[in-house]
DNA sequence: AAGTGGTCTAGACCACTCT
DNA sequence: GAGTGGTCTAGACCACTTA
């Protein structure tokens, strides 16, 4: 049930015993979800509260609401991959493999032209870059080209960088992760990339070009991931929208 | 102003409204939004209508805002390509480029596993299949196998199938798309392939699979793009999500 | 006609940020 | 303390679907 006392908003509550149930299994795919009314009731909360939740539920694309007929569920999938933005680790920890990183070299460095424009640097102004093989299970997956401006990685460079970058930054240093533009290349494996990755040259590489923005809107991480094509599938999960005003 | 007589609900004007003073550049990155209380004062309309129509900006990356102290303008920027599900015309058009089709060959067929999997047809039934050549400006660029299932495909094979195939479903046969699920990968090109494209053999191809659903839950079309590497890169925007439930 | 979700109102209290 | 956004309530009317 939910506690009125508990500092986490009702709607928040509510989405999470809602989005358990669905994920337990107990409602099957196509069956009819419980009414507004009824949860309502259920909880004793007001309409728009139990739509807030719902809302979400609809959203992320577990339900599936439909005007003077109901609300069903569409699908009891445990992973509902949508198109969030995760770091290295945190996709592999969901796939159910163990991530980890091997440090090739961290240093403070001149941008090169992309890099700068990327992270909006003021000409002749250091970035920190890394570079890290990324490895699950043991396997190595990418090689990782990272550059974060001057202070922020001035604070990284006194951090363990095998790890998670992004827990880095939002536990950490407290900065909150928003938005990521991101551009994906089918390329050849170069001298570099195929000694690190332990792979022949000239394999396919999947490329991967990522901008990453806090919250203020100001970019914190400009990454180049190349992964090896036989051992990475990129997924993703998209919405349609609304396609009125074009 | 709003029309109150208008089916189009108050939050639905509101945000059109809002969204075309932010990409009118009359408000520049960083400036203050106005506040709820100003909007509702202004537009003569409740606080929830107001939020309403906000929370999709917010949503979208447009506006920024923060508890106490206020809502800003992210960016003013016209393309702000969410991750959303786009067909191949609809994606060369808003590059500004000019999409055209050549068709292959269009046919009903015994589906191979994959195929049958995703489309979730019964066993022994057969699916439509269209191979399609995909130009931008007379350019090729990608080659296209697409499938659909039995009912969907009798109907198309009356239709002219060198346009858009989302908009046909979803303007004439009244299929309200929702979602997809794509997987990308990186490979090389084989003889059929670089024989439609025009380009040689051995060299990297963006290979994406893609398995479209309609509203009610149900598959509509499961497709196999091969992507010149050297004319076409996947470009996507992605949103960080809460990380507290995981 | 009854039930569902879609929209909208006019309040209320709270947490947070700034001055 | 004033102003902001975050949450929540108890109603209301409408559009749509099903029977």
């Amino acid at each position: 049930m939910l506690d009125r006392s508990s500092p986490v908003p009702l709607y928040h509550q509510l989405h999470a015993i809602l989005l358990k149930e669905i994920q337990s299994g107990a409602l099957k795919q196509g069956d009819a979800f419980p009414t507004e009314q009824e949860l309502m009731e259920r909880y004793a909360i007001s309409r728009m509260t139990v739509r807030q939740a719902v809302a979400r539920l609809v959203h992320d694309g577990l339900l599936h609401r439909q005007q003077g007929h109901g609300t069903f569920v569409r699908c009891n999938v445990i992973e509902q991959e949508l198109s969030t933005l995760t770091g290295f680790s945190e996709e592999m920890a969901s796939r159910g493999l163990t991530p980890s990183a091997k440090l090739v070299s961290a240093q403070m460095m001149q941008p090169d032209s992309t890099v700068a424009t990327q992270l909006r640097t003021a000409p002749g102004e250091m970035v920190f870059q890394m570079i890290r093989v990324r490895l699950a299970d043991g396997e190595p997956i990418a090689l990782d080209l990272s550059h974060c401006p001057r202070d922020l990685g001035e604070k990284l460079q006194q951090e363990n960088l095998e790890g998670a970058l992004y827990s880095l930054m939002e536990d950490k240093f407290g900065i909150k992760l928003d938005w990521a533009d991101q551009a994906i290349q089918a390329i050849l494996a170069d001298e570099f990339t195929s000694r690190h990755l332990g792979i022949n040259k000239r394999v396919p590489i999947l490329f991967m070009e990522r901008t990453a923005y806090a919250a203020d809107g100001r970019p914190v991480e400009f990454t180049r991931t190349l992964y090896r094509a036989d051992r990475y599938v990129y997924r993703i999960r998209l919405k349609r929208k609304p396609r009125s005003s074009s």
